[in-house]
DNA sequence: ACAAAAGTGTTAGGCCTACACCCATGA
DNA sequence: TCATGGGTGTAGGCCTAACACTTTTGT
């Protein structure tokens, strides 16, 4: 490979796009992150993210990274912030485009390539490398607003799920606790959940009916001026 | 000035910061623009903005650049998106980290340094400079969103105005029609507002009673965890 | 005189909150 | 048999949406 570089009237900071991924499994809400194996910041946790082409969207570049670095394929994910603090990366000037993404925890198990990236629980999470401490306090914030209105929340549970574990997800989220019975008849009003499989007449009472989420129907409503709240 | 250059080992884009500066002229909401006197676009309208510098922020790039256009000072500005789409530049590869802002339009009525800047009502803006139509979109959606949750509106403002002049600024941006007497009601019943000036007793019906926004008060309130909602 | 602007209620319906009860199951 | 989890229902309060009446002033 040839010692090119690349020159410019006026400097120009290196950019770079880091991926906030979401899981949830079941109880808590969980964050992939990578334990770095180079300077700075070696062996420190990180998001995974790197540097974007000139080929490429920062969100192409997103998605690429993660795929990269964590096999994660077609991850739709969000732009959240960018940040562009002068000394947030102490090699030379590098801002970061942030996006966020929820995954179903469930069709991810064991697919990472990455061996050193690993799912931490919220409070597992220890000082990250560069300002990604501060990166994940504005992703949580921005999840929790986002979950107060529109349902995503979907997006980090199993195609089928019973009531129980969407109202766990909420309130891990959200970090409050919800009455049981209103959060049902809460969400079986929105209309926008579906039942999974008829229940059986026989069925007995101990097992939990199965839902879906409804995104035809949610996009109707919406249309017609709906709005989610929280 | 010496023939300077700057060289990496990865090519790098350019960064820009721009800024879309709400006003309210009672009737319509209005965004200051310049209009272009340099290629490319030469001539079209585009937002202030201008290339970072690497000793200040995207954030300070964007109040900076603002003043230097506007003559706009003390804007407090605030990052919505970040647009890096490979091609929305004819001259190199640029990416723009779009703030928007919310200013009282009386307080700077005729402080416009710049010759060619100027306040167009939503309706009159023509096609704009590079990509600066979906930048205005999207800032837009985002004033729309925030004013429902949040008490910006004030901010176009001035510290002083009439319910109706408050109700008309939600019309303007909401797009829709509030009922008058639910409008007055909701909003005194937030407790958010202070009556400017003891009504005096003899006040004709005609003269209507002027309001200022209680930050004090929403502070407290927001705290609580109480949520605004339109 | 009359339209327009501003202040003040009233009412009905819907939503949210806080609860209680029943049934089936597994320990 | 007893604690646990799951399904369903009710009563009160608050908010909202729809709507009417009065007064004053400019024309």
């Amino acid at each position: 490979m040839s010692e090119q570089s690349y020159s410019y009237k006026y400097p120009h900071p290196a950019v770079t796009a880091d991926c906030v991924i979401f899981g949830f499994d079941g109880v808590s809400i969980k964050v992939l992150l990578i334990q770095r194996g180079i300077e700075p910041f070696l062996g420190r946790w990180a998001f995974p993210g790197g540097f974007m082409k000139m080929d490429e969207t920062a969100e192409e570049c997103a998605r690429r990274e993660l795929e990269e670095e964590t096999g994660l394929r077609n991850v739709s994910v969000e732009q959240f912030h960018t940040f562009s603090d002068v000394h947030r990366d102490p090699r030379e000037r590098v801002m970061t485009v942030a996006h966020y993404a929820l995954v179903k925890l469930s069709e991810v198990k064991g697919g990472d390539d990455a061996a050193n990236a690993r799912w931490l629980a919220m409070n597992e999470i220890p000082r990250l490398a560069f300002d990604h401490d501060r990166i994940l306090r504005m992703a949580v914030n921005c999840l929790k607003e986002r979950i107060c209105f529109e349902p995503i929340g979907f997006e980090l549970l199993p195609e089928v799920f019973t009531m129980t574990e969407l109202q766990n997800l909420y309130e891990a989220i959200l970090e409050v606790k919800f009455d049981r019975r209103n959060f049902y008849s809460k969400m079986l009003k929105l209309g926008i959940l579906a039942e999974a499989e008829p229940r059986p007449k026989n069925a007995s009472r101990r097992i939990p009916s199965k839902y879906r989420f409804n995104a035809g129907k949610y996009a109707e409503l919406k249309q017609k001026g709906f709005r989610l709240e929280f």
